[in-house]
DNA sequence: TTGCAATTTCATTTTTATTTGAAAACAATG
DNA sequence: CATTGTTTTCAAATAAAAATGAAATTGCAA
């Protein structure tokens, strides 16, 4: 989790429903892990979000049990799709902008011409290859 | 820089160096962002040991002067090879203790053997493509 | 070598992110 | 449809990360 940026309770949630034989209820989480069902509560919509977890009913039991996906592969295909992909996208708008607000002056400069065209193929390369890359871990 | 989980201001002193035609000074680097030279002073430290900024010498002048280096693809595989694939060396050490911690209870629970083999084939996956991205990237 | 400008380091301060806890919203059940 | 157990939300508190500034270190040039 640290390396997708997400705060330590995310991962440490997450890894107990990922060796946890029955799914479990937030207040087992809170317990088992010592923290507020406030945290439990915003770490597990982060988790639902990122459909690393989904909850199920159980019989006779009011209170929703979680249970954790396994598939790691789908995980990071969601990450990059909800997460990287707009950093991208927001990105292309931002190289737009800098190009429109070039002055006459910086227009002559070739320099600049040649910053921007490679920030500008650095996106074209992304935006071809996150989405591959996405598809290859989607794939088993 | 805030994908590969860097300061701000790491980010913006490579702006910065990115779109400066000539090689800058930490004095000029500070002056223009308005940061201490402590931060300058780390960042470029941070830059460097990714290899995403180097110095040069001008005749002359005592001071250091940086440049960018402008191929983000090999900025991204020393990325991989120096942040990400520690992480994964990290990983593979914890799941093998995980391994031998398990009581004689858990070892006949066939849940805890699929969990951790599953563990093991994301790292082992990961081995493998990150080094294949980090080849890709570094090409052209 | 010495002196001094430039840079690094690091304890402190500031800023940002996360967690808490309690109130509000929600939903199942009698 | 009211009650009550559960979950969500959010302002305040706490913890973590980053920036500052000054002292310590470095290394060039006289």
């Amino acid at each position: 989790m640290g390396i997708l940026g997400m705060p330590r309770s995310v991962g440490e949630i997450y890894g107990l429903l990922y060796f946890s034989e029955q799914p479990l209820s937030m207040d087992k989480i809170t317990a088992r892990l010592e923290i507020s069902i406030g945290s439990a509560s915003q770490g597990l919509k982060t988790l639902k979000s990122l459909k690393a977890v989904r909850s199920t009913y159980i019989a006779g039991d009011r209170r929703d049990h979680y249970v954790a996906e396994t598939e790691f592969r789908r995980l990071f295909a969601t990450f990059i799709k909800d997460e990287i992909m707009p950093h991208l996208d927001s990105a292309k708008d931002r190289i737009t902008r800098m190009e429109e607000s070039l002055t006459e002056e910086n227009k002559k400069d070739e320099f600049y011409q040649i910053r921007l065209e490679k920030l500008k193929k650095l996106t074209k390369t992304g935006g071809r290859l996150l989405p591959v890359l996405a598809g290859i871990l989607k794939l088993q």
